[in-house]
DNA sequence: AGAAACGCCTGCCAGC
DNA sequence: TGCTGGCAGGCGTTTC
């Protein structure tokens, strides 16, 4: 399951093997895949071949990498309004919940193996590395790819991370990506305006947590991961924190994407693997997600599990509890 | 206008 | 054994 640590992972190794390259040639084999792609601006293979990746941006956990139209003086056949075409263009890519960037060299086997679900392949030439192939592949195909146009951002910061590789397409972010919220990690992130946000959110903390519009990045596993670190319960109302605790929860969030990060993400089975098809390490650092009926590793009471919003919380019963009032305590 | 519910999709597994 | 229903879950859309 993607969340932050999971597809910056990806970002990182995809990032080194496309920046600077030129992509060649696309093939599309399952074009739900394009779901998100405006089919009316710009065909996706067309759009693409011959386009050159300026960089591996994230936010949250949406993907995109600039691009540099092969010949930027005879682009004619692109029909951009005037802001498109001064802000440029990207390729998105959001990895769904089964989504996988991997690549590979070329002549490796196209569809049709078994096991894998490939539904998006981008051959690219770098000029260092020479040709490459990307995969998208996608079991669910709840993820996806589309070229989107790029817009400002608002507050004329840069719109994602790109390990400090910088250019004019830093400040720059994909229409579809706008409306996300910075994530917790971005130093551009404003922890006043999250408190503000909470604040005026009646709704359980957790389903907060989970709107991409407030907080980017985080999914069930580390929205469970953060709140039994800070002792809260899923159902604490938003809007009844104290900022000191809005501060130990967002000093939490933090501490276990990092955590995550370092550790190579969180893999079940085969759901989620890097760029080479290698599993992350997280899933042996979990405290809560998925260890209902195991005894809490803080103080051992018998961890739950409950439904919520269509999916599972995981709590310790005794660690994390309800609290009224606590708004009062501080300003 | 903000919040909640729904639809999308496939593989797996418990239960009958 | 073979089927069915539930579960996994992020995000866009629809409904309330």
């Amino acid at each position: 399951m993607p969340e932050l640590p999971e597809v910056e992972v990806v970002r990182a190794g995809l990032a080194p093997a496309v920046t600077g390259a030129r992509i060649a040639a696309v093939e599309v084999f399952d074009r739900r895949a394009l779901r998100r792609h405006d089919q009316l601006s710009v065909d996706f293979e067309s759009g693409l071949t011959g386009a050159r990746v300026l960089a591996a941006v994230r936010r949250g956990k949406f993907l995109w990498m600039p691009l540099a139209d092969a010949d930027a003086h005879a682009d004619a056949n692109v029909n951009a309004d005037a802001e498109g075409e001064r802000n440029g263009r990207a390729l998105v890519a959001h990895l769904g919940m089964s989504g996988q960037v991997l690549l590979r060299t070329p002549g490796h086997p196209g569809p049709g193996v078994p096991g894998e679900h490939l539904r998006v392949r981008l051959h690219v030439e770098h000029p260092d590395h020479g040709e490459l192939v990307v995969d998208f592949d996608d079991q669910r195909t709840f993820g996806g790819m589309a070229i989107d146009r790029m817009l400002p951002t608002p507050d004329g910061e840069r719109a994602g991370f790109s390990a400090g590789v910088d250019g004019a397409w830093a400040r720059s972010i994909p229409s579809q990506v706008a409306h996300i919220a910075r994530d917790p990690l971005d130093p551009a992130f404003d922890d006043a305006a999250f408190a503000r946000a909470l604040a005026r959110k009646k709704s359980e903390i957790k389903r907060v947590l989970l709107d991409q519009t407030v907080a980017s990045g985080i999914g069930n596993i580390y929205a469970d991961e953060s709140l039994w670190r800070v002792r809260m319960h899923p159902q604490q109302p938003a809007s009844s924190l104290s900022r000191k605790r809005v501060d130990e929860l967002l000093t939490a969030v933090r501490a276990v994407l990092e955590q995550a990060l370092a550790e190579g993400g969180t893999s079940f089975d085969e759901q989620y693997v890097n760029v080479n098809g290698a599993s992350g390490y997280f899933a042996h650092s979990l405290n809560a997600y998925g260890r209902d009926g195991e005894p809490c590793p803080r103080c051992g009471t018998t961890m739950v599990r409950e439904s919520f919003m269509n999916r599972s919380s995981h709590r310790c019963p005794r660690c994390q509890r309800i609290r009224a009032g606590v708004k009062t305590r501080a300003a």
